[in-house]
RNA sequence: GGUCCGGUAGCUUAGCUGGAUAAAGCGUCGGCCUUCUAAGCCGAAUAUCGUAGGUUCGAGUCCUACCCGGACUGCCA
């Protein structure tokens, strides 16, 4: 970037004198964009400044080009433009000078594992994912939302904000009831065996208590047999049974979770994630005060016995079957009394913007698209700053196992969940591994999975082709890869070769596998910056794939050991500032970066 | 009915601010282990970028219409 600062500022000084240039052109207001090219031809920077200018200085592309090329050619610290060309319909080539090239790779090496990790901004940021509501589990359906949630925080740690981990629950309602009395009905069967029963559809045995739409998973007998361990066979008739029961469920599952969670690297506990009860904005009233605060401001009516947000007033439309759009309102209090998930959310965005943070980030299935936009006017509605709100939205997750979609219920139970999913990758990997595994392959190959496709894309997850194509998996071709380098540094080291990070000899690198690799890697920032803004962590790992690739051309063509001094020392030294951006880069993904595969 | 996402090689996808020859993995075919890890590398074949218009010096990328697939939604949450 500063290279393009540079090259900018020596752009708007040729063009300050373009001979012909119409009176009203400002060269100074020019902001030049530059890109890398795909064809190594075309050198290491070009600018289509030239075609941009075509029309306002009324003048041929390739004539701008030439006196840009020109001037810059005279002009250009050469220490680091070695040549500017003009190529094509009007574009400007750059080429480095060599030993510019490999500033960036010392850079790498002097700032080590920080290296890609921005200047603290002072900003704060807050990441809201998982938010699964405690009734069983983690499945596949709530991997993609955890990791792509994590991994953006991670993005925007790295990117300088101080970031808070937020995870968003409803242990109150009606679904909360059912797992508390499934939990009783099956304690009921442990302390009276003799108790009446009833067979459920699929062929689960349980007593008649048992609810019509219980939660049937193994988990709630085993929290039956650990609350009968505990407190004995007397719980049922506690006078607060059921809120007893629901208590014990609610936090044997949040045990459950967090342990997924920390297997899966999402931090947990001091200074992880951090919980937030939806029902504390009813408590302390904050979910009606919304009702009337939007009452106030004439955006809430009552009809039907329903009470409305007047979304209509706020801009929502839909359009007819005559192709006439008109005003649609939404729903805020059914007629039964009980809220829609668009009201509580809008005070529980307030909280957000309230606690002071200046990015707020949500990550929501598609289950979301419709209502959250009401839930962004009622925010702004009410005086909420809803530029700082980010919403990542991304596409469901199917399950396919044998070439068949595996449909999934939590109350049902046929949900594979994270860790079965983790516990056979790990199983299959290790089989099929040579050597024996370090590390586990488990969340590793589990979170690239759900991350190496952009949120917008439908993934199916085949739990076949994750676990017997594991080997393949393209996360395995990054890792290996700092693997490699990793084991050329310990070799190294044992035969007493190393470099000193302030006096590396460049000048013996040239070949164009050293090149490449010496233009790649020091784009690591850029490339956290954009995943980070764009909230796309599969741009990292595309970029990751680039790297690794790159480096198994290097590997190729350019030994290290058993290389005069002056040759190995410098690529020793580009090996490991590789190595250190394959895991940093590994490192905001969550994915290990083995020494040893 | 409405909202949103997708339609790029046999399959799964990438393509970030429009740029110069559309990229990768899997699959297929062929080649490479006496030298730093073959979980690797090299080569070959395979694409009317859903269709039709439009904007532009330039469109996979932007606009409009339509077609196909999917998800969600319709005070049942």
């Amino acid at each position: 970037s500063t290279v393009t600062d540079y090259l900018a500022q020596q752009i708007r000084a040729a063009l300050a004198s373009y001979p012909g240039a119409p009176d009203d052109f400002d060269a100074a207001a020019l902001d030049p964009e530059f890109q890398t090219p795909n064809n190594p031809e075309h050198g290491d920077l070009a600018s289509n400044v030239a075609l941009k200018l075509a029309k306002p200085l009324r003048s041929n592309p390739r004539q701008i080009a030439q006196h840009l090329a020109d001037a810059l050619n005279e002009s250009a610290d050469p220490k680091r433009i070695a040549a500017v060309e003009v190529a094509g319909p009007g574009f400007l080539n750059f080429r480095f000078a060599t030993a510019y090239l490999y500033d960036g790779v010392a850079e790498i090496l002097a700032q080590g594992d920080a290296y890609g990790r921005a200047e603290r901004t002072g900003k704060t940021a807050i990441v809201e994912y998982v938010s699964a509501n405690p009734t069983g589990p983690l499945t596949v359906g709530h991997g993609r939302n955890a990791v792509l949630g994590d991994t953006i925080a991670n993005l925007l740690d790295w990117t300088g904000y101080d970031v808070t981990r937020e995870y968003y629950f409803n242990d109150a309602g009606r679904q909360m009831r059912v797992l508390a009395q499934s939990v009783m009905a099956r304690y009921e069967a442990l302390v009276h065996p003799d108790v009446q029963t009833k067979t459920l559809e699929g062929g689960l045995v349980v007593p008649e208590s048992f609810p019509e739409d219980g939660y049937q998973g193994d988990y709630i007998q085993t929290i039956a047999e650990s609350v009968r361990a505990e407190h004995g066979d007397d719980a049922l008739d506690r006078d607060d049974a059921e809120a007893f029961f629901k208590a014990a469920a609610v936090s044997a599952i949040f045990a459950t979770i967090e342990q997924t969670m920390q297997r899966l690297g999402i931090p947990v506990g001091e200074g992880g994630m951090q919980y937030f009860n939806e029902h504390s904005l009813y408590e302390n009233g904050a979910v009606w005060d919304t009702v009337d605060r939007l009452r106030e401001k004439g955006l809430v009516y009552d009809k039907d016995g329903a009470v409305w947000f007047a979304t209509g007033k706020l801009g929502k439309v839909v359009t007819n079957d005559q192709g006439v759009t008109e005003p649609k309102d939404e729903v805020l209090v059914k007629s039964s009394g009980e809220p829609t998930y668009r009201l509580p959310d809008i005070p529980y965005h307030l909280t957000k913007l309230d606690r002071g943070f200046d990015k707020v980030v949500d990550v929501f299935g598609a289950d979301h698209i419709a209502t959250y936009p009401d839930v962004v006017s009622g925010v702004k509605a009410l005086g909420g700053d809803v530029d700082k709100i980010d919403v990542l939205i991304y596409q469901f997750v199917t399950l396919i196992r044998d070439g068949q979609e595996v449909k999934m219920s939590t109350r049902k139970a046929t949900y594979v969940t994270l860790d079965e999913l983790m516990d056979e990758v790990d199983e299959v990997v290790r089989e099929k591994s040579e050597i024996e595994l370090t590390s586990s392959a488990g969340p590793d190959v589990v979170r690239f999975f759900f991350l190496m496709l952009s949120p917008n894309t439908h993934l199916n997850f085949d739990l076949n082709q994750a676990t017997e194509a594991s080997r393949k998996n393209p996360v395995f071709k990054i890792q290996y890869a700092h693997a490699r380098i990793s084991s050329i540094l310990r070799k190294a080291k044992e035969e007493g070769l190393g470099y000193e990070v302030e006096t590396v000899d460049w000048t013996f690198l040239g070949h164009p596998s050293e090149i490449t690799l010496a233009k790649l890697i020091p784009s690591l920032p850029s490339e956290i910056a954009s995943a980070a803004e764009h909230m796309a962590p599969h741009h990292l790992i595309e970029y990751l794939r680039d790297v690794a690739s790159a480096l198994s051309a290097f590997y190729r063509d350019c030994r290290i050991l058993g290389e005069p001094d002056e040759v190995a020392q410098p690529r020793l030294a580009l090996a490991d500032a590789t190595r250190l951006v394959l895991r940093n880069g590994l490192t905001i993904l969550g994915i290990s970066a083995p020494e040893r595969m």
